[in-house]
DNA sequence: GTTTTTAAAATTGTCGACAATCAAAGGAAT
DNA sequence: ATTCCTTTGATTGTCGACAATTTTAAAAAC
């Protein structure tokens, strides 16, 4: 394992182990064995222990007792419920975004729309851009419980998107979806605003859930 | 270390820290030290770590690198914060609730109560009782990982709450409070039960808050 | 050939020790 | 007396080894 950084050992191990998952080198069920990573990165078992103990805590991984940690097999009912609850998290920090924001945020928040259907934007240049929009509906939001909540789901339902993102919407589908929560943004209406990020969330959650189904 | 139990050894440790925080052995601010512990505890340092990281996790301790572990210090807008997080949480959640309840589950949460003000019960009881009211209104839901991010949060909320249960609310208030669930749940109007819910928790979190300031 | 028993290998859980880093104490320079 | 530097001590981070447990493989019994 490269030392380059003084980034803590535990840190860059669970970024490799996490990335590992996202890219199916680790395939769900599957055990992830201490002493094999230890080789694999040259470094004792230690901090790879406290590594998989985070991804566990995380809910990616599952820990029996004396037996060891396991790739958590993802279920559609899963995909689902984290869905929603980053829709029902982030609805509900949103009607920070109404009580804080000025005007200069909502347009910026359109400007983004548009960027999303412009045709020199790539598919990943659009999901960062979709980003950058959550992050800002988020710009208020003030609650760290919530907050952080909401940063575990995202390592979670993260590896369930990298693997869909490209056939989930058309770039002009995104557009239509996002413009429908700037629309409730600007209607100031707590219960619209909350509903519509709800369902903008429920919606994702289903439409992955289908994807898998027919593969 | 007393080892009657087959219990992992990190989630014995992981209890005994996390009573002394509620007890106040571990003060606000103060660094637990792992060798201390492990002394005291006569294991080694290893699942003190363990069990140490996991609090981190949870938000009840701070972990600095190369400095250590402290315990954190609980701002009145983490109390409030977290007993926000409670509301918006059970109150989308109870919403299954109606889905699913049948008349004997509401019979049971009127029972329950009726007893709350019952003056043969003491205030502890009342306290059960309160517990036994909130499981049962999260009977039908479903969300895994809206129940996990519940159980954490409750895990921390109990320290806050354990400080001041006694002075929070008298028996009347208790069942008056409690009364005005059952009553939006009979209503089954969504949106007046998820509303309901949340006001229930923020006057909890506002409340603790007070009785702080004033101390 | 199938099941049960026994033995071996692999894996996690725990330990004590060393290395790296940080905090505190003391001394030197101004 | 105050500031800066050095040294010392304390604490976490990491390591390799052993113990306990589980899994796998082989042998024995039927």
């Amino acid at each position: 394992m490269s030392n380059l950084s003084k980034e803590p050992l535990k840190d860059r191990i669970l970024d490799y182990i996490y990335n590992a998952i996202i890219n199916e080198e680790f395939k769900g069920g599957e055990q992830v064995k201490e002493l094999y990573l230890a080789n694999q990165l040259g470094v004792s078992r230690a901090p790879i222990r406290e590594a998989l103990s985070e991804l566990v805590n995380l809910g990616i991984l599952e820990q029996i007792a004396r037996k060891g940690v396991f790739v958590k097999e993802i279920t559609s009912k899963d995909i689902f419920d984290t869905y929603e609850v980053k829709g029902v998290i982030e609805g509900f920090l949103a009607v920070e975004f109404i009580l804080h924001s000025t005007s200069k945020d909502i347009e910026l928040l359109q400007k983004y729309v548009d960027e999303m259907s412009n045709p020199k934007n790539d598919r990943k240049k659009v999901v960062k851009i979709g980003e950058l929009f959550h992050r800002t509906t988020l710009k208020y939001a003030k609650n760290k419980a919530l907050l952080n909540t909401l940063e575990r789901i995202n390592k979670k339902s993260q590896i369930l998107f990298y693997k869909n993102w490209t056939k989930l919407y058309s770039q002009d589908e995104v557009k239509n979806r996002h413009q429908k929560i700037v629309d409730a943004l600007k209607s100031k209406d707590k219960r619209v605003i909350e509903n519509t990020i709800r369902e903008h969330y429920f919606e994702t959650g289903t439409k992955i859930v289908l994807l898998r189904e027919v593969r």
